[in-house]
DNA sequence: CAAATATACTATTAAATTAGTAGGAATTAA
DNA sequence: TTAATTCCTACTAATTTAATAGTATATTTG
């Protein structure tokens, strides 16, 4: 399961990808009120994503954060990565959170693992080929369906 | 994530699946033994398996646990359910840990709910379709692979 | 039947992770 | 210079996960 702190970031951003020009700032305040996310708890995660470069920012007034990049160009993947999410199931087939099993013998030959693998690399494919304006693109069909 | 206790639940499960014999039963220390598992960590895990039907188990002197189908009929999906570990990478989206998203208003146009939807669809695909015998048969074709 | 050996069950504790808060420093625009 | 904003560090609280303790109940075997 995503954490919390991974799909209030997806969402921020989403935010930010709406309006999205470059470099205009917007407000974590705003952000806040419009996700509903705790002010104090997004402050944190959009310091995150500007450390991950994800996001850039302008302090003082009439400062805010804004996407570093296109929104075509932000990928799921990296954002859930950049707030501490691995995608994997097990930490031995995880790339970004690598750890090994304790009691495994030979992961090589470790049939679970093998198998854990398989479903990382089908998850990866989605989440690594879905921006954040897929995501907004994706809605907007939605929408339009269930209005008709 | 999976939990240790899901994993722990699989490596138990396959121990079993390994001397499977109808309704032969195979003591907790044992396996806790060969799978380095926490004694009593697995005795708990080895009752909620039993409770779910996954299980059977005989009391008393020459007692112990048992697989209540056979190996290829026991699926991975089934396993990670009944050892409480969603699939999903949302509850909005669980068949089974279903939990709507306090902050959304209208989950049928979310986008983030539609891509994580299709997620779970392709790691549902391969869990649900992947049985103890399969994982056991991997790890076969791995030991042949490697030792080559 | 008694002793030994299992699981069944309930309750509790410990550890780790995740979520959220507090408060002041630094920066910028007006 | 003041107001608005991000930056940063350090905490605290809440939740979840992992593990343990101890007793009850069932079963086999001598």
């Amino acid at each position: 399961m995503l954490q919390k702190k991974t799909k209030y970031a997806i969402k921020a951003l989403l935010t930010l990808a709406k309006e999205y020009k470059e470099q205009k700032p917007i407000q974590i305040s705003k952000i806040a009120e419009t996700e509903k996310i705790p002010r104090k708890f997004l402050e944190a995660i959009l310091l995150e994503l500007r450390n991950q470069g994800i996001v850039g920012s302008r302090m003082g007034a009439t400062g805010g954060y804004y996407l570093s990049k296109h929104p075509e160009e932000i990928m799921l993947s990296t954002i859930i990565r950049s707030t501490g999410g691995p995608i994997a199931l097990l930490p031995c087939v995880s790339l970004n959170f690598y750890e090994s099993c304790a009691e495994c013998v030979n992961e090589e030959t470790c049939g679970l693992r093998d198998v854990v693998l398989e479903v990382r690399e089908a998850s990866i494919k989605i989440l690594s080929k879905t921006s954040l304006a897929d995501i907004i693109k994706r809605e907007n069909k939605l929408i339009k369906k269930f209005k008709v």
